[in-house]
DNA sequence: CGAATAGGGATTGTCGACAATTCTATGCAC
DNA sequence: GTGCATAGAATTGTCGACAATCCCTATTCG
């Protein structure tokens, strides 16, 4: 399992790479730790703190906390300092129809481009996924699902698109479990991603975005009713 | 004209408002003379003299380069600057087809929420618009097509969604009198954008998410033309 | 004459110090 | 005991200085 989003695009590949070097492996290391539930959301990010932590200077960690701002992990106000961003149910509903969008528009893309390697990938993902919902490993289960879509948004090769859903789901990581772990949904989603594969692998484009928006708008009705349950509790 | 995004979704509501006081101050300033053109693409930002040009520190200077590169308004490199980022005319089209996937979605959404007096206020708008056409005035005309589009994510009231596609359009903004300018568009526009009206006030959801796909699809492949023409020159 | 190299100027990156602001806790009045 | 004012601590915001790096030019050597 661990951090959350290796292939496709990296927290964010816009500039400053080099890792080790440059200044920018604070805004990796703390968007890491952020992302991976290390501070807890709300939680106070202290500069002086996070400095001693990450072995930086307050500089580097003054110019990460921008940029985290500005991601939508942290949340900064005025000489109040910052915090991890909560982000509520309401905003995470937005995030996931966002996510419905641009995923299909993904899918559609993909359908066009897609290669026999892809596809033969992709089955495997698929028969790996089921072997995990047959071991009862939702963890597992999540982390191909992840896998699963991560390699479409590769094959459809729309740059800005996939950097968007990518930076959207670190935002939203905290739902992720409450969709898979309602009671029959593994299931359906597994048929789900299998129709998905079948489209694509005829190169359908517009079956193939249906049925990507088939799959996360149950998703989204998943995450709403899991919400509902969750809030009057 | 002037400037670019009023009404629903300012440059980046997320913190750090107050305006006057505040240090953010010098990133409204900055960004907003980006987008509005006053500096080229690929030009270079030297901190020190955007310090004395805004009369801000270079600390301040600094923090705004780093919100903006966040923002894919600039592009930064390490130990080498700040310059103005240019976006391909690849990105460029690859940007209005994730508008595209938004804005059907909040054309949906608006659907379902829209209110007579919002109607009202469209129709309002797409008079003004034929108005522009018969007049031959495609700047106005362009001010007010922004108006019609920022006015249906209002409608939608989905946040993240509309800070979205209103940051891709400041990236994209250079692009945005290619398609304006193709001979017999504007007619063809404004039929279009009649017509998502028309499916708004019967709140019909399918039918105007279906309108604004055609509408903005007709909009990529005309700027796809405009690109092609535009290359081989 | 061309290529490699060293020097100098310009620019970014980082640190430490201090000012400005907010937060916390204590004391005082009622 | 509650509410308000105030002092002190904690934290952020900003500035200036210096080190690190890069870019350009001129010089030297083959």
């Amino acid at each position: 399992m661990a951090s959350t989003s290796p292939p496709v695009t990296e927290p964010s590949a816009r500039s400053t790479e080099k890792e080790a070097r440059g200044g920018s492996t604070a805004y990796l290391r703390l968007r890491e730790a952020i992302v991976d539930g290390r501070f807890q959301p709300n939680e106070r990010l202290v500069e002086a703190d996070l400095a001693r932590t990450f072995g930086a200077g307050r500089t580097a960690i003054r110019a990460a906390l921008v940029r985290l701002d500005q991601e939508g992990l942290v949340e900064r106000q005025p000489n109040r300092g910052a915090r991890v961003r909560l982000v509520s149910d309401r905003e995470a509903l937005e995030i996931e129809e966002v996510r419905v969008a641009l995923e299909q528009m993904l899918a559609r893309h993909a359908a066009t481009l897609i290669t026999p390697t892809d596809v033969r990938k992709l089955r495997q993902i698929l028969e790996e996924m089921t072997a995990r919902v047959e071991a009862g490993d939702p963890l597992g289960y999540s982390e191909l699902n992840s896998r699963f879509h991560e390699m479409i948004w590769a094959i459809a090769d729309q740059a800005v698109a996939s950097t968007l859903v990518a930076n959207l789901k670190s935002q939203s990581i905290r739902f992720q479990y409450r969709t898979i772990l309602q009671p029959g949904r593994p299931d359906r989603s597994l048929r789900e991603h299998a129709e998905i594969v079948e489209a694509l692998a005829l190169r359908d484009a517009a079956r193939s975005e249906a049925a990507m928006r088939e799959h996360l708008s149950r998703v989204v009705e998943t995450l709403k009713v899991a919400i509902a349950r969750h809030q009057k509790r």
